[in-house]
DNA sequence: GTCTATATGAAGATAGAC
DNA sequence: GTCTATCTTCATATAGAC
């Protein structure tokens, strides 16, 4: 049960269902899976309960359908990115800042936090969360590192490999700091400053062609 | 309220409290915070449910006796390596290695995902673990580092951003995916060659003095 | 489809005997 | 300190009218 259903259509924005699931999205962000009350997701799309339980079954198929179509809002934020005028320096350095500020954005933190900690629960979950979200980012990634290794620009023998050392040098340990409330929401400057770090870590590992 | 005390003192092996603490302990981290109730509790300690009461309070305080043993454990876990008479390229390899084990063994997987589920709600829970936890063991990479780079070894300008980058590079997406249920527990092997991977790349970033 | 009102059950917490 | 039995609250889910 609870299977996560990533093809069903987005409700047509202003209707019930809409209403129903922004409210479901604000507060199982907030306050996670077992912690909110239908009642409370109820008040909050100004609706009756009963109207909930009509449109989405019950609380878990509820639940789904909320991360479902925050799968399909990631998946539409991603666009493509027109990297390939761009020196390979320049280009890293866009990858990077882009990725640290969606990573670290508090919308994406909340989602991370609730998926986690329902995994469990839903096995679905993780994984459709991880192939709408974080796999496809990084095959993105990799395919641009593929497409200016082949053009002679730099040499990369793994791409994919070459993602996550990448990825993994940027995010350090920001990510479980910002995940434990160790720190506060962004940071622009140092931001800049830890992609500009990992880029030149990068380009040693990696040497651009001469 | 419900803040972590890591002073108290751990109560001895067999008597209520400590069963009790490990039944909480079990229940805890198979099923989250909320997801378990005292009844289970009570009944996998075997104990009536009034002592769980008249030994903890409430639930909680229950649940934060339960995250500051566990603190305890991890601080005395990591034990003192035996580093300095290993090559510089060695000694990465073996933190590297018990870096990840740890990291994605079973029990600190469960331990991170009740941490990060219930951080918004006790405040001091994320920073006492980050503070009994990564950055303890942080700190004593970090200060490895800087004792080879005093003697000569090694140029490392920055030692705490040199561990970050490490681990970074050592951890790649390995914890998010297993995190999210995606990965089999361990994989001997395949950690193996991604701690080789880091070390080789660390070393480029930070090159051993001639 | 949408509402009000309610049944049903679970879980946190306690009273009172031993 | 420890138990059995119970109180109370609250959340999921549904019945039935419109």
């Amino acid at each position: 049960m609870a299977r996560l259903d990533l093809d069903r259509k987005e409700p047509a924005t202003g209707s019930k269902p809409a209403q129903i699931l922004a409210a479901a999205r604000a507060e199982f962000l907030r306050q996670g899976f077992a912690a909110t009350s239908m009642d409370a997701i109820a008040r909050a799309a100004t609706v009756s309960k009963a109207t909930v339980y009509a449109h989405f079954g019950n609380k878990e198929d509820l639940f789904a359908a909320m991360v479902a179509s925050n799968c399909r809002r990631i998946a539409e934020t991603l666009a493509e990115e027109t990297l390939e005028g761009l020196p390979v320096r320049e280009a890293l350095t866009q990858i990077g800042r882009q990725f640290l500020a969606f990573l670290l954005s508090p919308d994406t933190q909340a989602i991370y936090r609730v998926v986690v900690a329902e995994t469990p629960r839903f096995p679905d979950l993780g994984r459709r969360f991880y192939a709408a979200g974080p796999q496809n980012t990084r095959g993105r990634i990799a395919f641009y590192l593929e497409r200016i290794a082949s053009r002679g620009l730099i040499r990369i023998d793994d791409p994919a490999r070459a993602t996550e050392m990448f990825l993994g040098m940027v995010v350090g340990h920001r990510h479980l700091r910002r995940v434990l409330g160790l720190d506060a929401p962004a940071g622009e400057a140092e931001m800049a400053e830890a992609v500009g770090r990992a880029v030149d870590a990068f380009l040693k590992v990696y040497p651009p062609e001469a």
